[in-house]
DNA sequence: CGAAACGTTGAATGGTTTCAACAAGAGTGG
DNA sequence: CCACTCTTGTTGAAACCATTCAACGTTTCG
């Protein structure tokens, strides 16, 4: 199988954990069920127990949580090779919504095959757990940006967060990538109001650092940007492999 | 064996799954290997690779990470019965810090043992993962407020979460509870300045909703308090049993 | 006794929000 | 095909929440 031919989940653990053919069987099994998704039609209501996971495919999806008040908190994003609802299958907790952004393609995946691949691949195991933990980490470093970071570096570091994240599934790279995120997201991702998301962009646009215009974030400055947001990927762990 | 005798993760977790003679000894088991820290120096440093994680028996922790610019975000805190450092057993990433608040009480658990433990009672694997699924759901929630909710809110939220959170283990109530917090951690913990802490807490107790002074919190009006910062214990998990 | 940590308060500053208005493009139905 | 609406983006001005700076009181502890 070549690399183009194989599942955005599959070459994100690739760059983690060197898969056996065996390895690589089950995991592409895992991609069995096929489902599409409508963009804005959320796939889970906070509230409803969900009894199954999702990878997603191609597409991009938001969890959220929805305040007493009407407003929202974005807690993450999912991108092609990320897993969706994978705490609420193991437990009854669901409390939070998830909205495709655009329409998407995702695969069903039960617990009991989860489980099943678990037990036969320790190795996949592991490495699903990686990312499992990575996610995690993810939302510990947004949380800190929310409390610890002024407007312009927590948008800073949104925007190279993704570009490290896509670029590991090969949908981006320090030039730039394809983001389809309205300037709304933003916003709710960054505990702005739109408005102010709007400001800090025209300004990191006129100090040349990055443009985010008609659905593309352009970096123009790599470095200054990395400088600005405080940027350490240590927390990503996606240096180089674990396991060999 | 009573109540008294038990210890406060047997105790949060008997609350959660009706736990067989059995259970119990093998969650007592793990309580072997005792240590205690001291306040102030760091349990686990940022960047550190722990192989150990560590059952909280007495005293209170908080998880924090540094950012370039010497500020801290503090993630979250553990009080007795809860877990430090569960994630970083299964995997290398350790990206923050703990920080024993006062002098701690702590079972040190190797990986084999809770391995072993997982294995010899499923039912308590569960009710572990529960815990774990709770904490991250914590952070989550943690999330919003620093995003979605203003100084206010934020405060009453986090004093009410304490107080569910040490219900669990008998250490506190709706009349209210004993924190050995200063400003400055909930400043870090809220994302706020601790002159604005202070404000906030004077507003609060003024309001006649609760009073935060020499180490201890007391609600004057709890419902107020759920009003003012939309409340709702869901996330917690905490209504009931959910295995019989 | 002096130092250090914590708490408290005022005044000035500033980052961010809110309100308001308008422009551009996409989709929809008549 | 065109008016219409809805969504998204953009900008200005005023108001506000929170920070910073500064000073001082209190308690603890070596």
């Amino acid at each position: 199988m070549t690399s183009a031919e194989r599942s955005p989940l599959t070459r994100k653990l690739s760059a983690f954990v060197a898969l056996s053919e065996d390895e690589l069987a089950v995991l592409e099994r895992l991609h069995q069920r096929r489902r599409s998704f409508t963009a804005g039609r959320d796939m889970v209501h906070q509230g409803q127990s969900a009894r199954v996971a999702y990878i997603l495919s191609a597409g991009w999806v938001c969890s959220y949580k929805l305040q007493p008040d009407g407003t929202r908190q974005i807690v993450d994003f999912q991108v092609p090779g990320d897993f969706l609802g994978l705490r609420s299958v193991l437990l009854r907790t669901s409390d939070h919504s998830f909205e495709p952004i655009v329409d998407i393609e995702a695969a069903e995946v039960l617990t009991s095959d989860l489980l099943e691949a678990f037990t036969q691949t320790p190795r996949l195991a592991t490495a699903i757990l990686w990312a499992a933990s990575r996610d995690e980490a993810m939302v510990v470093e947004h949380l800190v940006g929310i409390g610890r970071r002024d407007a312009g570096a927590r948008m800073a570091h949104f925007l190279l967060e993704l570009a490290s994240r896509l670029a590991l599934v090969g949908m981006g790279s320090k030039e730039g990538y394809d983001c389809p995120l309205t300037q709304y997201h933003l916003a709710d991702t960054l505990g702005l109001s739109a408005v102010h998301v709007n400001r800090v962009l025209r300004q990191l646009r006129e100090e040349g650092l990055v443009t985010f215009r008609d659905a593309h974030v352009t970096f123009h400055d790599y470095g200054g940007l990395v400088d600005l947001a405080g940027f350490d990927p240590a927390y990503l762990d996606q240096t180089g492999p674990l396991l060999k």
